[in-house]
DNA sequence: GTCTATAGCCTGATAGAC
DNA sequence: GTCTATCAGGCTATAGAC
């Protein structure tokens, strides 16, 4: 039981956070105006400048606080029992279903690798993807030694990703079905890929 | 020789769609003025009204021009001479070359996925990638008849457009190198994969 | 910590001269 | 077709009461 504190403003930091990200998620950062921020949290704006001193701090703190919150979550997925076969199948399943869980994390994501500026990509990289990605790292090298495991390990996330990402137009391109926005359906798709059972 | 017109507006139009452009696709909708515009053309804020009715119909008309220029530039890569494996080899490194050459289509192609609604994401399937997806799709149908051809199809464009979208975070991420960014060995990188050399 | 009020700037868009 | 001038409103951020 956490002890009361003498102010409550911790509190509101956090709900701040909170309701801010699926704001930043769906429409970016100059698509969101402090007011609407305001308005989703329930409090005037100017009471926003007394927990962050401006809108891009806001910002980069929602930020960090979504990305802390995924880095484990990844990682989870990535212990190293098993065939190097089993690893990556556990990985590409469990992967694809956080993504698909998680919409407004991947809008993040994009906008960031559009927009964002050196010191956040460097943020998000050492945050969040630098541990996961050398372990896929180690595990493209263990299934493909001829291979270069920095491009894998991109490839891999990108055949993942860009399902998602392409969901919006997918809709109006031939032979889409709604069995194709399933993460399993996906997620078995990559696997069947990657392990070479497809094109040979 | 063009027959001289009473008028010089549709230059200016013209002007306006390819300056716009690239402002467009660096910052977003959101992201850029009128007067940013204005500025990059050479003319005053007013007159841009005198051309497109508000920035909306701006927007739309240079993303419009933009995609119908890129069209038959990716279909041009897709004619149906030689084996799958050819054929296949041909059109990911003319695809993967035409990418590499055209950040702010990249750009825009992202910033429409994420942002565009129904009639504008309609648009860019009717009017730049239904025809090429559908070769494609038969490719891809052709080299492994029991996968589903749209999944692989996707595929194959994601693993194209992902290291090119991730091209700003690879840099602080393991193993990155210069040459990861070099359109040929992306190509030959996602030949292979395609293709069952890896993983087997 | 939160409020109301507001400063100062930028925005999309228009009016009317030339 | 392009200009200058301007409007009405939204924006970030601040001041000061409670």
């Amino acid at each position: 039981m956490p002890i009361k504190k003498p102010t409550d403003s911790v509190g509101t930091a956090q709900v701040i956070l909170d309701k801010s990200l699926p704001l930043f998620a769906r429409s970016g950062f100059t698509g969101v105006s402090m007011r609407d921020i305001a308005k989703a949290v329930g409090i005037s704006g100017a009471a926003l400048y007394h927990h962050y001193s401006d809108k891009q701090s806001l910002y980069v703190a929602a930020m960090s606080h979504a990305f802390a919150d995924k880095a484990s979550s990844i990682q989870s997925a990535l212990d190293n029992t098993g065939t190097p076969e089993q690893r990556l199948e556990r990985f590409v399943t469990s992967f694809t279903e956080q993504m698909a869980n998680d919409p407004d994390f991947r809008a993040l994501l994009q906008r960031e690798l559009l927009d964002g500026d050196e010191k956040r990509l460097k943020l998000l990289a050492d945050k969040v993807f630098i541990e996961p990605f050398n372990a896929i790292k180690q595990l493209a090298q263990e299934m493909a030694l001829d291979c270069d495991a920095h491009l894998l390990a991109i490839s891999m996330a990108g055949l993942i990703l860009f399902h998602f990402e392409t969901e919006s137009i997918r809709r109006y391109l031939p032979g889409g079905l709604k069995k194709h926005n399933d993460p399993k359906v996906i997620a078995q798709h990559v696997i069947s890929l990657l392990t070479g059972a497809i094109g040979k």
